[in-house]
DNA sequence: GTTCTAGAAC
DNA sequence: GTTCTAGAAC
């Protein structure tokens, strides 16, 4: 043993206490058919590493179960050896049935990633032991020891731990660690070595983290250590927002003040409140804000308050409520308003509102800081942050939502997209964040959730306008649906040590779905089915008959884009929209809608609301009788149109490659006086060859069975032509004025075939 | 499908 | 300078 580190008190127990229990958690050694372990031991040199392995060793050899110790120290033939090495004996070890103590400083988590992934291989539980002892503990012990195997001993000790500490990345589940161990003094040590020392061949020990404490001291005393007075360079690798009780001068808040900025920017409304009443609150708030992650914690930023405009003051209200609500009734939980200025309205109208409740304020408060960096610049640990999504679920578009696709890299997008394609507003769905993420290696986010909000900015999709009675309730049904989705990720998350479901976290780190069996209140179908919610429930059909597509070997010609869905939405569910003005009528085969953007005085779809035929392409023979029922509600309305303005025009018929999925009849007027035709696309696809007369559409069905769809998209970049004289025209205004003044016969192909319904082809019975 | 916008066209 | 389009972004 190195009689430098014989400093700590790292054997086996003699107190007689009981063995195993650590920060007050239940006993973890269960009996169970037992794994073999991966413990990656954390702590700069000083920190009583092999102290902590050799007895480890000692004491589990004793019970039955073979270790081995890897360390680094000393793996070239008694001398410090490489990385490589001991990842060779390691695996041999473990090949061999050992369970392995890594004995090496693994202060970084790049350095002990590939320690991690070992435990793979086996199928090993992998824990870490952090032996965050405070610095000028283990300063101390390395400068004076003398015989240390990697030589850090002396007068280079100092500047070496220095060194390590300023880089140190407090271990995260979301590395691959099944369960994480914090040692912060010789207690917990000794504690912990009792433990490994007590696991016999039969024994595992539970998931999770254990024995975390607020941290704060280690840099102060490296300071303290170091006699040095500037303590900016340390501080900004601080992780931690509010830091230890040596915090009781009026200098030392000031530090505090400083760290927090100097580690993004963060305050929170804890924090400050503990900067103007430290004397009091101290003890209270430390651990609560801090570091306490055994709280599964939500970050979420504003929603509907910036690009969709939502009345700041009317938001804070509905996320007080929501959050103190959620709170309340939730006790693994913690909140987290963040955005990024100090100067944030939001968060302070948040903090004044939130000030007045009632309700434990460790648990829910206001952050300023990058919601991207919340562990790393900040020193917030985030499990699950929020985004505010569009409604397309895609990046871009700047803010908060161009931010975290940025920072989650392409990972998120994939994630996304198997879960939805789109969100309504009030809604929100949960993506896993896979691995690979920046994100959740940088980060430790496991989760992202989407959230969709009420739309107030008339320049966006969806806008309500000034209806803020509506406004008001889409805004807390979506913070209900984000806070729901994450109570389901939170039932799984391995912090909370009395849940029965801590040990379900898999060995990558990441919950997935299905690794959230948890039987409470089934979390996995309540997930499945706020899945399906969130995309309207137009998806789960969607996806279901895909994937019967692909079984019965069917060929999908077209992918429909996200935004593609919503005639399919409707067709499938015309009840929910039978209040809205543009749904004209409804029938078992088809709804009659108001073009939403309709390209002429009057323009009208008829929906087929078979569920599979999502164009002309789909069409059999034996569609023919839904074509004909098509087309009668298409002249139907087309008649009721010419009574209200004979002047009109209609045309009906298909585009031969429409752009929304579902069937559906155009009925249109032929004047094209619309403010919505814009541009060359909108014109040619419905006055070229790519329009097909639905009477020529049935005819050919009737022939041959089916449609023959040449899709040319040179059509649509045709010049623009008068579809009545044929002129041509150099754009679309021109063109525009010109067929408002052109009183020219249509072609007279049109009329053979009654393609063309006017007030004088009803009155003459001609259609 | 719409919206946005850089840059072409005028 | 403005108008308009094409293509990217949504």
């Amino acid at each position: 043993m190195d009689p430098g580190e014989g400093g700590s008190p790292a054997a086996p127990s003699t107190s007689g206490a009981a063995p195993v229990t650590i920060a007050g958690a239940a006993a973890e050694i269960k009996e169970d058919a037992g794994k073999q372990v991966v413990v990656i031991l954390i702590g700069p040199p000083g920190s009583g590493k092999s102290t902590f392995a050799e007895a480890v060793m000692a004491g589990a050899a004793a019970a039955g179960r073979p270790w081995a110790r890897v360390c680094q120290d000393t793996i070239g033939k008694g001398k410090a050896g490489t990385k490589i090495q001991c990842l060779k004996a390691a695996a041999d070890a473990l090949k061999e049935g050992k369970s392995v103590l890594i004995d090496r400083c693994n202060l970084e988590r790049e350095q002990r990633s590939d320690f991690v992934k070992l435990g793979c291989t086996v199928q090993a539980d992998v824990h870490a032991v952090f032996l965050d002892l405070p610095a000028k503990v283990c300063i101390s012990r390395s400068v004076s020891r003398t015989s240390h195997e990697g030589n850090v001993q002396g007068g280079m000790a100092a500047m070496v731990v220095n060194r390590m500490l300023k880089n140190k990345q407090a271990p995260l589940l979301t590395e691959g660690f099944s369960r994480i161990t914090f040692c912060t003094d010789d207690d917990d040590i000794k504690k912990a070595v009792d433990m490994y020392s007590a696991l016999g061949p039969s024994h595992s020990l539970a998931s999770g983290v254990f024995g975390q404490k607020s941290k704060g001291p280690v840099q102060t005393g490296i300071m303290k250590f170091l006699k040095k007075a500037d303590t900016s360079s340390i501080n900004k690798s601080s992780g931690t927002m509010v830091t230890s009780s040596e915090r009781k001068t009026g200098q030392q808040n000031t530090t505090l003040k400083q760290e927090n900025l100097e580690a993004g920017g963060a305050c929170s409304m804890q924090v400050e409140k503990k900067l103007d009443n430290l004397k009091e609150k101290e003890e209270q708030s430390k651990e609560k804000v801090s570091s306490d992650t055994s709280l599964c914690t939500l970050a979420f930023p504003s929603i509907s308050t910036a690009d969709f405009q939502f009345d700041l003051e009317k938001a804070s209200e509905v996320i007080v409520d929501a959050a103190t609500d959620f709170v309340q009734k939730h006790d693994n939980v913690r909140l987290v308003l963040v955005d990024l200025s100090q100067k944030s309205r939001i968060l302070s109208l948040v903090k004044d509102k939130a000030a007045k409740k009632s309700f434990d304020s460790s648990r829910f408060f206001t952050f300023v800081g990058d919601i991207t960096q919340l562990h790393s610049k900040g020193g917030l640990q985030c499990n699950v942050i929020a985004n505010a999504a569009n409604w397309r679920l895609k990046p871009g578009g700047g803010g908060v939502n161009a931010a975290i696709f940025n920072a989650a890299g392409e990972a998120l997008q994939h994630a996304t997209k198997e879960c939805a394609d789109t969100l309504r507003p009030g809604n929100s769905i949960a993506v896993p964040l896979p691995s690979t993420s920046p994100l959740h290696q940088q980060e430790g986010v496991t989760h992202v959730i989407h959230v969709l909000g009420p739309n107030m900015n008339p320049m966006r999709p969806d806008c309500l306008k000034s209806d803020y009675t509506k406004g008001c309730k889409v805004l807390r049904e979506a913070y209900n649906s984000l806070f729901e989705n994450f109570a389901s990720i939170a039932r799984s998350y391995p912090g909370k040590q009395n849940d029965e479901t801590s040990s379900r976290k898999s060995a990558s780190g990441v919950i997935s779905p299905n690794d959230s069996k948890t039987k409470r209140e089934g979390s996995d179908d309540s997930q499945r089915t706020k899945k399906y919610n969130s995309m309207g429930s137009s998806d789960a059909p969607n996806q279901a008959r895909e994937e019967d597509n692909k079984k019965n070997g069917a060929v999908t010609n077209k992918t429909w884009g996200s935004w593609a869905q919503s005639l399919y939405e409707v067709a499938m569910h015309p009840e929910k929209y039978k209040n809205a003005d543009s749904i004209l009528e409804i029938s078992d085969e088809f709804v009659v809608l108001k073009d939403l953007y309709p390209k002429a005085k009057r323009h009208v779809l008829v929906i087929s609301r078979t569920d599979g035929l999502d164009s002309l392409a789909d069409v059999k023979k034996v569609h023919l009788p839904l074509l004909r029922s098509l087309h009668s509600a298409g002249l139907k309305w087309a008649h009721k149109f010419l009574e209200e303005d004979a002047s009109l025009t209609f045309r009906l018929g298909y585009h031969s490659v429409p752009s929304m999925r579902q069937l559906h009849l155009h009925v249109i007027s032929q004047d094209f006086n619309s403010p919505s035709l814009k541009n060359k696309k909108h014109w040619n696809s419905f006055t070229s060859a790519f329009f097909l007369d639905s009477v020529d559409v049935m005819d050919e069905v009737d022939q041959h069975g089916s449609v023959t769809i040449s899709p040319d998209e040179r059509l649509l970049a045709m010049e623009l032509r008068c579809h009545r004289c044929r002129s041509a025209h150099p754009n679309i205004p021109k063109l525009k004025t010109h067929i408002a003044a052109c009183k020219s016969p249509f072609p007279s192909h049109f009329l053979k075939k009654d393609k063309l319904l006017s007030a004088s082809t009803v009155r003459t019975g001609c259609s």
